[in-house]
DNA sequence: CTACTTGTTCATTTTTTATTGAACAAATGA
DNA sequence: TCATTTGTTCAATAAAAAATGAACAAGTAG
């Protein structure tokens, strides 16, 4: 009754609605937070660019989220700003180019895990070389074999997913 | 020093606890919590099948988070329980074969949430026709298309990427 | 039947992660 | 110059996710 007579005009409209909390789930499967799921929801569903403080008003959500969030949009590819001329406020659109998207997600939160995963491997391997026993040390360095093949695998299929979604 | 002394001898040696990092990390990457990883690395760096117990009393883990981890990971294929004819407690061993895991996470990880996605989207696709404004119907139909078009590419690209990986 | 072993379930607690909002900097322009 | 707008940072707080452990079920053996 509240929400009918004295309707906050900022709200999302029930369309809004259902294409924000599509990509909240969406960016849940990734592992980003539901902000970041909104942001991006908002801007794709809108026909003109936003600026931070429209996010913080239809979102209700904090200045700190808007303005980290489209830190970490921006990093991936997946939000660009946009020249408003004179305007001195900035304007975000998304990019809408599923290419675009995996690319960014690969080279900001796959590749870097890839590589520290590599390290780390090579430390096991040294650690495994000192082992006394023979049989155990055998062991261990086949599955140290395991794990860098699992990597370099890893390292393979990227480039060729890449491939796939680029139409 | 009182560890010096008085040293726990279930407690990880260091190699182990170097693998079981190794795989803490690994999975969180994946949005899997840490358990799963201690549990699958320790199995991975034993040579003899563990019960229930052992992960319990190594990994100074309870008895709870032992029995639910080991249910995601026998979900995924990703242990497997070994016969060990006379005992009655069950051991488990875990699945190295990177196709087995990787087809095991897409199974139960990735495609649902493809599948829910489509339905949803199914829904936005509804609710786009209703909108009166035929510009802002037209912005949204071609969004929703975009949408689709998305998750086709995935329901592509994931068999490509378990064909790659069936070495 | 009773005591013990093995494992599961799930309400509670703990830990981790995300969000908030106040303080701040930098730019604008009155 | 000083007030205002725009956006960032980060310590404190809130929310979400994971781990715990007690209660329980089902089996086993004495």
């Amino acid at each position: 009754m509240e929400d009918l007579l004295s309707r906050n005009p900022d709200e999302l409209d029930p369309l809004e609605r259902q294409v924000v909390d599509f990509f909240v789930d969406g960016v849940r499967v990734l592992g980003l937070p539901r902000s970041i799921g909104e942001i991006y929801g908002l801007l794709f569903i809108s026909q003109s660019a936003l600026s931070l403080d429209d996010l913080v008003l239809r979102l209700s959500i904090s200045k700190g989220s808007a303005s980290q969030g489209l830190r970490l949009l921006k990093s991936l590819g997946a939000v660009r700003e946009v020249e408003s001329g004179t305007e001195r406020r900035t304007y975000y659109e998304p990019a809408v180019e599923l290419k675009r998207l995996v690319g960014g997600f690969i080279r900001e939160q796959i590749r870097p895990h890839l590589e520290s995963g590599k390290t780390k491997i090579g430390r096991l391997a040294a650690t495994a070389q000192d082992i006394d026993d023979p049989a155990r040390r055998k062991f261990l360095s086949e599955r140290v074999e395991r794990l860098e093949s699992w990597l370099r695998s890893g390292g393979r299929v990227l480039p060729v997913i890449q491939k796939l979604l680029g139409q």
